[in-house]
DNA sequence: TTGACATATGCCGGAATTGGTATATTATTG
DNA sequence: CAATAATATACCAATTCCGGCATATGTCAA
């Protein structure tokens, strides 16, 4: 018996939003597939760490992952999701007027990754 | 000393908005000034408690207030940030599809509601 | 099967959030 | 000034969230 309005809903996942890490992780993904790994140096966060909170943004359907041998890569579910978020970032920055810095895209391939994607 | 990227900024308004009541109280706003106890009626709850989630609103800057004599009215403060929230709603309900209300818009006079507004 | 690697999960203490009740503040009226 | 009405704040217990560390799971290679 849970009660659903829109406000209901759309306050759960602004709860799985709002933590920077969290969305840090969906700007990520929503440019590019990556691995658990690759995140950790990209973040420099210990593993558990990450795997947790892509866990809870798995959980929410916000991404999705996809085993390929021991690596196991995630990428955003919803290319509209994100799309809304980084307009509201604009919003932010517009109303502000302060230059507040996304974290700057990452390049494909990451200095000291041990992901076979960073390491040739 | 507070690292500020864009991210830790949205967290933090999102970590406001992520509140069924905030959202609907911010909803509400949107469209017509009210007064603290004509919130109380429309929400159904207590003074403190409607007080304090437009406390919480207001140390955020999203909505503003004036006072009246006694009575005290909100508006919301940012027009954008409320289009931006609604999109966000009506992305929800695409990629749901569930039939997911929003609390109908309410009458500007709300029977019982003892504000001078409603009064006559 | 054993070992090594990538990832996931469980558990914990501390911090923040929630909603309720009691009380304080501010302005009006008489 | 006192009484009242509208709103705000303080305080509290319960729950949830957070990040850390230990450990479990799953896959591959030898």
């Amino acid at each position: 018996m849970t009660v659903t309005s829109a406000y209901h809903m759309q306050a759960q996942i602004l709860r799985i939003l709002a933590h920077p890490v969290r969305l840090r992780i969906l700007g990520i993904l929503a440019r590019q597939e990556a691995c658990v790994c690759h995140l950790e140096t990209l973040l420099h966060r210990s593993q558990p760490y990450v795997s947790k909170q892509l866990a809870v943004l798995r959980d929410a359907g916000l991404v999705t992952d996809r085993r390929e041998g021991t690596l196991i890569f995630y990428r955003a579910a919803n290319e509209n999701l994100v799309a809304w978020l980084n307009m509201g970032r604009a919003l932010l920055r517009d109303e502000s007027g302060l230059p507040l810095p996304d974290a700057p895209a990452s390049p494909p391939v990451v200095e000291g990754c041990p992901c076979p994607r960073c390491q040739r």
